[in-house]
DNA sequence: ACTTGTGTTGACGTCCACGTCAAGTCGGAG
DNA sequence: CTCCGACTTGACGTGGACGTCAACACAAGT
């Protein structure tokens, strides 16, 4: 299949596609007329680059899922390098959560000072 | 006072009160030599933009707090404007703990489902 | 033969909040 | 006069994940 068509299978674009090859992240067979050729195979990397990256992963991060798919592994997870991405993946959401969460309690009692003094006049 | 000495004492740097002014956030009056010239009440602004930004609000939402304060108001939020903006960030932040949530649980879930595949022998 | 669709590469644009660098100007101290 | 620090402007870089455009080649359908 060419680029095309595996970017509408894998629910993307040609650009990102060929942006992923140049990160060498999804490299392409080339036919003979120069074109990339891509097998089912690579359709899996794709949806696994793509599924990851819709959960806020990286790009980069998406590397050793892929390269453990490539590996023959039934699933992206499979490999530790993977199992370690997710670890700190969660460590990082949970600080980012914590910290969210200190900012919106700030917000929110900024919020509800200025409106006590907007009207601090009966009712 | 000049811009350097708005920078340290606002705890900011030259470079980002010029970029203020290129945004129109902070115009300066200029001085006979072209320097730009700055009194207290820029500083006040200048805090008022880095406490802001420094919770995470984007430069161009600081904007109605800094108008707020140049209209003579004791504070930031004391304006319509402004409560606004918090509403708005309140708002932005509950969707992002909560979609932030959901992806930690996600990933927490594949992590655990990845570390039985890899050990489903005893123990 | 012609058009349409799909492919190729490369280069530049986007967003945000500046950092960094270059080359020059200005004021005051010694 | 010289030197230093502080100031000026402008241009380019950063990071992430592509979007957009140019200019071209190739294949299939009518």
């Amino acid at each position: 299949m060419r680029i095309g068509e595996l970017a509408r299978r894998g629910g993307t674009t040609t650009r990102a596609l060929r942006y992923y090859e140049s990160l060498g992240l999804l490299p392409a067979r080339r036919g003979a007329n120069g074109q990339r050729e891509y097998d089912e195979e690579d359709l899996r990397l794709v949806h696994e680059i793509r599924s990851l990256t819709g959960i806020g992963f990286a790009l980069e991060d998406t590397r050793p899922f892929v390269q453990c798919l490539r590996e023959g592994h039934t699933t992206g997870d499979a490999c530790a390098a993977s199992v370690e991405v997710y670890r700190r993946k969660l460590a990082e959401l949970d600080d980012c959560i914590t910290r969210l969460g200190a900012v919106r309690d700030q917000v929110r009692a900024q919020l509800r000072e200025a409106e006590q003094r907007s009207k601090p006049c009966g009712r």
